[in-house]
DNA sequence: CGTCACAGTGACGTTAACGTCAACTGCTCT
DNA sequence: AGAGCAGTTGACGTTAACGTCACTGTGACG
């Protein structure tokens, strides 16, 4: 036996393509322990679990939160195991991001209220040579 | 005369206080052509034209727009006077900056509900100790 | 007149998230 | 054996937005 390798492993370039990033970000994101594919001698596979996260490493970046904080959030999703008292401190973690997400929304709607009302005003003055339908 | 100082402006300290931010910052906006105050030997004064700049610097920021971003926006609050092309260039990124700020907001708030949902669902597991009313 | 506190000017340091080499190491194919 | 290529490991480069010195300059005060 070949020390149990899980049979749909894929390597770092179908990653690449798969989710369209570099190899450079995926030793990168190996590096800060977001993903752990198995090494074999030296090359990387990556495995199901690693392309679950990488999934949502992906997803957490799209929204604007830095890669430590997506790291900690990943045991959220992770560890279906025991350690209650690591459970709890993901939830919390997760309960403090929501509340920011919804502040960062509010100002955003905010942002957008004003800067619309902005750009019609501009029309309005007739200083704008009608920009659309 | 000395050249004609409006009588409302502020110094870097006041300007400090009144923004809650540091004479480091305030230097380097005006290297990034951010701010103008007047200079009277080597020392700045900030106008009310520096205020009103600052205060929408801030203002975007908060909403996560690079300064380079906020330099170009703010030469639509500013000149009043002609040059319609710039002026067309100018809304034109701001309707930009307004789609990107919608498309913002959308994923924010399936990212909010997704988390909300995981949240409720590890509390319906009971992995998680109730953690508020 | 000394010195203090504040202002100002470089200029280098910092964090995040990779990009970009350079220089190997192994395979695999011929 | 030689070519070629994917993959690997450092290690330095990059951008943004300041922080942090170190040092100079200056007006006010006792």
């Amino acid at each position: 036996m070949t020390t149990e390798i899980p049979s749909d492993v894929m390597t770092i370039r179908e990653m690449c393509e798969a989710y369209d990033v570099t190899p450079r970000t995926l030793r990168f994101y190996e590096a800060k322990e977001l993903l752990t594919p198995i090494r074999v001698g030296t090359k990387r596979l990556f495995t199901r679990r690693d392309r679950a996260r990488l999934a949502l490493i992906l997803r957490g970046k799209r929204f604007g939160f830095s890669l430590e904080d997506i790291r900690q959030t990943l045991d959220l999703y992770d560890r279906d195991d025991g350690l209650t008292a690591q459970r709890k401190k993901a939830c919390e973690l997760a309960v403090k991001r929501l509340a920011e997400m919804e502040a960062q929304r509010a100002e955003l709607d905010v942002a957008i209220a004003e800067l619309k009302a902005e750009l019609a005003d501009a029309e309005a003055k007739g200083l704008v040579p009608k920009h659309a339908a």
